[in-house]
DNA sequence: TCGATTTGACCTTT
DNA sequence: AAAGGTCAAATCGA
């Protein structure tokens, strides 16, 4: 109802905040001391797990009314009833659509979960990454790039995708030609989780350290969890706060399966 | 020289 | 058939 509409945008508000603050500091951090700077990128992700968890299970739990997850792929194109989609496909991120009227989840990739975060920072997830491919994508601006762990030897099938969003119509504010346009955002996917850890120095010093990290248990399979899209398509939302939040979305950061 | 990236071909899914 | 995902040979560059 009401309330939980407000607390959900609250927590989703928080979860932004930190994400921006995570954007903000870690490029900074990262020349100064990069192994603080590996310790930041595992407590701003828990930090922003937590968060997403929490969100998750508020809106499952609740209301039998909750909203069908739909993986990446069937937020493609599912936008059915023929309601005129382009206007709103361009104005949205392929992970931010509403799977409104949608209501039927299909899943891929059997069990595998995803996790998806929009941010000007791509590269700061703490790992370490080999890319090996890049295509193009029907309708984007921009090609998707494709990455496993560097450590796929000690058999660690983490993978994600980096994407960069569109830009709005006209000629982008930043340096569109040369160089790296600071303001670009770009939509991470990641696949899969790391089992290398114990071949990774950094990361390991750092877990061993922190005992307190925050390890969320996602469930898979059976259970499905659920997280909300864009206000604006559903019902009993308090549409303005949540506007509030979407309007000053820099990041987003969701369970997807 | 060796590891990472690029890029077109090939494979998989819808 | 078409679009997305992966492979692997060629290429890049430190």
């Amino acid at each position: 109802d009401h309330g939980l509409a407000e607390i959900e945008a609250l927590l989703r508000r928080e979860q932004e905040l930190v994400t921006q603050l995570r954007a903000l500091i870690l490029p900074q951090l990262h020349n100064v001391d990069s192994g603080s700077a590996e310790l930041a990128v595992q407590l701003f992700d828990d930090a922003i797990r937590c968060t997403t968890s929490v969100v998750s299970k508020l809106f499952t739990a609740g209301s039998g009314a909750t909203i069908e997850l739909i993986d990446d792929k069937s937020l493609v194109r599912k936008n059915s009833t023929g309601t005129t989609a382009t206007a709103i496909d361009d104005k949205m991120d392929e992970q931010a659509k509403p799977s409104c009227i949608v209501g039927r989840k299909r899943r891929r990739n059997d069990g595998k979960r995803s996790r998806s975060l929009v941010t000007n920072v791509p590269h700061y997830d703490g790992h370490q990454w080999r890319k090996y491919g890049q295509k193009n994508i029907n309708g984007r601006q921009h090609a998707r790039s494709y990455y496993r762990c560097t450590y796929t030897e000690r058999n660690c099938s983490a993978t994600k995708t980096v994407q960069q969003q569109d830009q709005d119509g006209g000629s982008s504010i930043y340096s569109a030609d040369a160089g790296e346009d600071q303001g670009a955002k770009y939509t991470v996917v990641y696949y899969g989780d790391h089992t290398c850890k114990a071949s990774d120095n950094i990361s390991n010093n750092i877990i061993d350290h922190l005992p307190n990290l925050v390890d969320i248990d996602l469930r898979r399979g059976d259970t499905e969890r659920v997280t909300l899209e864009i206000p604006e398509f559903e019902m009993e939302l308090d549409v303005p706060a949540l506007l509030e939040v979407f309007n000053n979305s820099q990041l987003n950061w969701e369970i997807v399966c």
